[in-house]
DNA sequence: CGTATTTGACCGGCGC
DNA sequence: GCGCCGGTCAAATACG
């Protein structure tokens, strides 16, 4: 479970982005992405948060009255998040757990999800091996690696379509099975966070540190294996591997959470000493301290955010005439009342610099709060 | 010299 | 029970 930020839905004819926005997404756009300007996942968004869920009963949030209705059927799926900017889509995959015993319940969720949404073909839940028959049966636990001979990867995309997919845990499997696996699918950075001449894996907020890699059988391409470096105790992994349906694609599987904090700077920059990626993702200025909100000191946390977005655009304006922050995310308009801010979303907001990195040509220099990490 | 990566060996789950 | 295969370990190596 990540950060989140949930806003209005007043626009929520809207793409879903508008409903449910999350941080975390990181990268050197600027020259991962040069030309579609995908940027990276750092995980796998779960719905709902945690923050919103155990608040359930208060009736008073509009939000809620708005969720509600879902929030049942919505427990223990999972969601997925890409976003590409080239089709000026936000595109989300759901792929759950109890989402139903096979038939249309993926189907069914993802229509009522999209409310009424533009996306025409937003969803795909692809059947677990063995269930051909029916592409919208959730996949069960520990079944992505089987399908991932033929179907782990990304679907083709007509229209909108599935960009990443995940598994996510079962109960009563044995241990291997019993995984929480959460797959994200994302275009290969052509060449900034990565090593010349190797593997190219995009860089995200959490240190990992590699320990291993293996050829897979039926793929041309290895695996590559990596822990969680920022804390010693943390079991979180991921495992890298481009997909063998398209080999611009990277299929990055996470398996187990993260018991700590963002990674502050000490710890952050262990294991990116000798990776592009601590060149391309400048970490300064990190707090060490995360910061924690709740609904009852949400104002004082969007007080301070605002302070660290002003004297940001203030730095920006000074150097460029443009602001760093655009207007439609200062957090005098992406804060609302409904609006909850997971603690690793604060913490990210004030472990990171709000800098500008060197003006590129053409460069668009305004970010978004959710791609202001560079 | 300290730390990260590489890579072959080893372990254990899983299918037959 | 056996063998395959994925995941992890750890020594060797590379790098700043």
């Amino acid at each position: 479970m990540r950060d989140y930020i949930w806003q209005r839905m007043e626009n929520d004819q809207g793409e879903l982005a508008d409903v449910v926005r999350a941080g975390g997404w990181v990268g050197d756009t600027s020259t991962a992405f040069p030309a579609s300007g995908w940027q990276l996942p750092l995980e796998p968004v779960v719905f709902p948060p945690a923050s919103i869920k155990d608040s359930s009963s208060d009736l008073g949030d509009p939000f809620m009255k708005l969720c509600d209705p879902l929030i049942d059927e919505l427990s223990g799926i999972e969601f997925f998040k890409s976003r590409e900017t080239m089709a000026g889509q936000v595109k989300m995959v759901i792929k759950g757990r109890n989402c139903g015993d096979g038939g249309d319940g993926g189907r069914f969720m993802s229509q009522k999800l999209l409310m009424g949404g533009e996306i025409k073909k937003p969803f795909d839940i692809i059947s677990p091996e063995g269930d051909k028959s029916s592409p919208l049966s959730p996949v069960m636990a520990g079944e992505t690696m089987k399908v991932s001979s033929g179907a782990v990867g990304c679907l083709g995309d007509d229209g909108g379509g599935v960009q990443q997919i995940s598994s996510s845990l079962q109960q009563g499997v044995k241990r291997r099975k019993n995984e929480a696996k959460k797959v994200v699918c994302i275009p290969a950075p052509a060449a900034a966070c990565g090593r010349p001449g190797g593997e190219v894996v995009p860089c995200d907020l959490w240190a990992w540190r590699k320990y291993g890699q293996k050829p897979i059988k039926g793929s041309p391409h290895p695996r590559g294996y990596y822990r969680c470096s920022s804390s010693k105790g943390c079991s979180a992994r991921k495992q890298v591997e481009r997909s063998r349906i398209d080999p611009n694609m990277l299929v990055i599987t996470y398996t187990y959470e993260h018991n700590h904090p963002w990674p502050t700077q000490r710890n952050a920059l262990a294991g990116f000493t000798r990776s592009q990626t601590s060149k391309n993702c400048s970490i300064r200025n990190l707090k060490e301290e995360p910061k924690e909100t709740t609904r009852s000191n949400a104002s004082s946390v969007k007080q301070e955010v605002k302070e660290v977005v002003d004297k940001a655009n203030d730095q920006a304006f000074h150097r460029s005439r443009e602001p760093l922050i655009s207007e439609q995310y200062h957090p005098d308009n992406f804060f609302t009342d409904m609006t909850v801010l997971e603690a690793d979303t604060i913490n990210l907001i004030f472990s990171k610099e709000l800098t500008e990195t060197k003006p590129e040509e053409n460069g668009d220099k305004t970010l978004d709060p959710f791609n202001m990490f560079y």
